[in-house]
DNA sequence: GTCTATATCCGGATAGAC
DNA sequence: GTCTATCCGGATATAGAC
């Protein structure tokens, strides 16, 4: 934590970027405070400001990042040949990934409401596209008879809602293994889709 | 909207209420000052403190009734023999509840962590006491045979999030009939008990 | 690159007039 | 019961020294 005087540029950006993540997620946007954030990192709060021109690009620019960083990784972690398969690969995914980036996931669902008009399209533009991937995936599966669904969209927003359930409880020190938790998860999916 | 001089005790106690519960719900609590409030009423900020004594108590006052009234509800809308119809009770009372007090219920569950520690704690008891009734029904559902539940504690979280889930997206003047909503989250609770 | 100091504004809450 | 006026603290953001 030396404070000293010279070039931390490469650790001071993302030292903000962390702290921001985790007081945003732990306090809520609005009640966390540039100096607050600054303390976490140990600089004053004028200088939080060479590295975000203000608090709502700070927030926009977190929730961009979570963004892209879970749609490439989506893209990179899809398989299967059949919908119940991809199904699958899905539900432990989006799971998988609420456990790992808790953080990000729950900002990205708290928050959107203190974006600004415009940077809330932007990140809405890439929510859906998400979403999309699960819908495509239903579709399919209603298509060739293997699921039946009352309704594509009201399901596929169902489960992301009961998949997005576990953010709200989980805590790395409870009883229940990540792997069990992530096989639950997929039978009361399958379940939902009559599979 | 006439603002003589006089008693209004009861028309405005009522009304800062209501504005509070719908600004909250929009903008969230911490976003909203005490004079966009009074404004919203139609009076000063000063005003708003003989009604409440801060605005942490408002806040919680909200939640309070909200759940009180939530849990009476339950109470006088529980019935069925069997778990099966209990079950089916239980997802059309949440699924109506929470198309006709949506802000209340919004509120509730984007907020909690806008309360003081006493305060959580006393709408925390009050959560769990509804949470508990829709585990009774499946964990008497899973005894008989009827459900077949992986774990009862993440399957009534699991299906409390997915029920939760229409409040992101329900908008009156949706294509879909409340009562196609209320078949199809039916249909889908359902299936995630494997009954 | 960071700090100190500050401009400017807005927040919650209170006192006293009407 | 409400308003006007105000206290006081804290917010974001900027300017200039080091």
């Amino acid at each position: 934590m030396a404070r000293k005087t010279g070039s931390h540029a490469d650790i001071t950006g993302p030292a903000i970027k962390a702290s921001a993540l985790r007081l945003f997620a732990r306090s809520g946007y609005a009640a966390v405070s540039m100096r607050e954030i600054a303390g976490d990192v140990g600089v004053r709060a004028g200088a939080l400001y060479l590295y975000t021109p203000d608090k709502q690009t700070l927030l926009f620019d977190l929730l961009r990042e979570h963004m892209e960083h879970l749609l490439a990784s989506w893209t990179a972690a899809k398989s299967g040949a059949t919908p119940l398969e991809r199904l699958e690969t899905f539900v432990h995914f989006h799971v998988d990934y609420h456990f790992d980036r808790s953080d990000e996931v729950f900002l990205s669902y708290m928050e959107l409401r203190n974006l600004s008009p415009d940077n809330f399209g932007r990140i809405e533009v890439m929510r859906r596209r998400y979403e999309a991937e699960l819908e495509a995936i239903l579709c399919d599966g209603d298509a060739s008879g293997a699921f039946h669904l009352p309704d594509l969209r009201v399901t596929t927003r169902a489960m992301i809602a009961m998949l997005n359930g576990v953010l709200t409880w989980y805590r790395e020190d409870g009883h229940l293994s990540r792997d069990s938790i992530r096989k639950m998860h997929w039978q009361m999916a399958r379940g939902m889709v009559q599979a």
